[in-house]
DNA sequence: GCCTGGATTGTCT
DNA sequence: GACAATCCAGGCA
């Protein structure tokens, strides 16, 4: 175990679908908590699933921004989603964080999940949302610096065989594998 | 354990 | 005006 670093902008300039599995493992620390990411999503702009796919809109703004920077979206009337951006500024890349375990903030994280089993806590886009108190408001904060919400890597190693699957919960573009999971969670995943 | 249906609102066509 | 990168409760096995 190293000292946590802080992820810099070089390690987020390059493709989603590189980028995303090197996410797993990473920690997303926030002012009170702090999340181990264990299952990511790849979106680019020439993907029909993706946010970007038709073009700049003030709601994907950021994800056309550089890239270590979160785009949070609101979906389904009344849940968020995180995503990081991905790739040089107006690439339109970024990747989903679908699921976590915690690090610390554990009790402020129950809290907020109001009662919910720990392994219910951060198993799903809006749950860890939730969690982490995430919403439009950080939407375009800056990963890599003194923002609210920083990445590290505390030294843990991406897993060598990541489980690899169709994305979900989609129309379009559930031909491409572009979802990764980190075998080591605990947490009780879609494994295919 | 697995499956189904309803909730609810911002965003784009 | 329709849809959406979801979650949860409830029913059944």
């Amino acid at each position: 175990m190293t000292s946590p670093l802080p992820l810099g902008p070089d390690f987020f300039e390059r493709d989603a679908t590189e980028l995303a599995p090197d996410l797993l493992g990473k920690v997303l620390a926030g002012p009170d908590c702090a999340v181990r990411i264990v299952e990511v999503e790849a979106y680019r702009s020439d993907d029909p699933a993706s946010h970007t796919f038709r073009g700049p809109t003030p709601r994907n703004a950021t994800m056309f921004g550089p890239g270590g920077h979160l785009y949070v979206y609101f979906t389904y009337g009344m849940h968020h989603c995180a995503n990081v951006s991905a790739g040089a500024r107006d690439d339109g890349q970024a990747v989903l964080l679908r699921a976590g375990e915690p690090v610390t903030g554990l009790e402020v994280m129950r809290a907020r999940r109001h009662g919910r089993a720990d392994r219910e806590l951060l198993d799903g886009p809006g749950k860890l949302c939730q969690a982490m108190a995430i919403d439009r408001s950080l939407d375009g904060a800056d990963l890599t610096g003194d923002g609210p919400l920083t990445l590290y890597d505390d030294g843990t190693e991406p897993p060598r065989d990541p489980i690899v699957g169709p994305r979900i919960g989609l129309r379009v573009g559930v031909d491409t594998p572009w979802r990764w999971v980190d075998p080591r969670t605990t947490l009780r995943l879609r494994r295919r």
